[in-house]
DNA sequence: CACAAGATTGACT
DNA sequence: GTCAATCTTGTGT
């Protein structure tokens, strides 16, 4: 477990300190842990994407709580997404996990995404991999089955692409990529 | 209560 | 490239 201070920074800049950050999640007994490598940073009034654009609401509750509460949400009606809530109390803010490398726990996340590869190259794999369910949203970074256990000594080199597709869904959307051998492909417009 | 939309993924053509 | 799967949330009546 790190010192979650850091958290307390606005989402953006939060979010470009968990690249290299490694994520532990031990359910059923099962131990995986992943270093991310995509994030994206969502704010919330300011921000049209947010799911604290409008109200405050049961799902998006931990947005407002202390930096470094888990916030998950059903996307889909499929897959479980995972945030870490960023900023100052009812300052909603939050840095969705969209991509990681798996490095421990590999065998477990293969039996859990039932593919050898793409374990945890999006959110909705990356919360499969995990393991993790809506059950642990609100609870904190090492309280529950979900720890942040090391963050990047040196951050790596990585890419920013603010406001992709601004004037559609996503206006403003901070996404950080971490440069090594780019394999993502862009949402929507290539 | 009814209904539309969504921070996605995987399979198929 | 196109499209279905699947269900919760949010908003309106």
């Amino acid at each position: 477990m790190v010192d979650l201070s850091f958290l307390e920074q606005d989402s953006p800049v939060a979010a470009v300190a968990l690249l290299g950050a490694v994520v532990t999640s031990t359910v059923d007994g099962e131990r995986v842990s992943v270093l991310l490598n995509e994030v994206e940073a969502y704010l919330g009034p300011d921000d049209p994407a947010s799911h604290a654009f409008r109200a405050r609401t049961a799902r998006n509750e931990p947005m407002f709580g202390l930096a470094g509460t888990i916030y998950v949400y059903r996307s889909y009606g499929i897959h479980w997404c995972i945030n870490i809530v960023t900023g100052l109390r009812n300052d909603p803010q939050a840095v969705l996990l969209r991509g990681a490398d798996v490095i421990e726990g590999t065998d477990v996340a293969i039996e859990r995404r039932r593919r050898t590869d793409h374990l945890a190259d999006g959110p909705g794999k990356l919360g499969q991999a995990l393991g993790v369910t809506g059950a642990v949203s609100g609870t904190r970074l090492g309280a529950g089955p979900v720890a942040l256990v090391s963050c990047a000594d040196t951050l790596p080199p990585y890419e920013a692409t603010p406001r992709v597709g601004v004037g559609a869904a996503h206006n403003r959307r901070w996404r950080f990529v971490t440069k090594k051998g780019t394999k993502h492909r862009a949402p929507n417009t290539g």
